[in-house]
DNA sequence: GCCAACGTTGGC
DNA sequence: GCCAACGTTGGC
């Protein structure tokens, strides 16, 4: 089983409404490195840190698994979606997702900050500076010294 | 294949 | 809202 952290701006889609609802599929990923984890490695049964970005409290906010295989999105087909992709040929998709369920919520939110000054996740891609990547791998060692504080 | 211009991400 | 960092695009 692998681990991983996923992405997501509050506003559009908060770990609240995971909670709401019985499992929602990741859509919207449009980075080759993102989407060559989502086709390729994140499997079903991993489990997923979920994180809120670009708002007020930035951290790890709760915890999700990974209930599907890859599959393609459907929006990069969806001409009235904001993450229509023209070039993407229905025959060979350009972007995967997979769906993901509510585990549990971390209250409070392990913030950006907690774990910038933790030592020992120095070397963790999140607190890289210019860090972009919306799903990012999480060793298992990095896992537990997350949720272990 | 280089690289400047542009768009996006995301913390603050 | 600002801006640094990064990815993508497209001219050459």
């Amino acid at each position: 089983m692998n681990y991983w952290l996923f992405k997501s701006e509050p506003n559009e889609f908060s770990i609240d409404d995971l909670a709401n609802v019985e499992f929602e599929f990741w859509d919207g990923i449009r980075n080759y490195q993102a989407r060559n984890f989502m086709r390729d490695e994140v499997k079903k049964g991993d489990k997923v840190l979920f994180y809120h970005s670009n708002c007020k409290d930035v951290g790890v906010v709760g915890i999700a698994k990974v209930v599907s295989g890859a599959k393609p999105d459907p929006t990069q087909f969806d001409p009235e979606c904001k993450y229509f992709d023209a070039k993407s040929d229905p025959e060979n998709p350009r972007w995967y997702g997979v769906d993901v369920a509510f585990v549990k919520k971390i209250t409070p939110t392990i913030s950006l900050s907690q774990l910038k000054t933790n030592p020992k996740l120095a070397e963790f891609q999140l607190v890289k500076r210019g860090n972009r990547l919306s799903i990012l791998p999480v060793t298992k060692a990095y896992w537990d010294i997350i949720l272990k504080h």
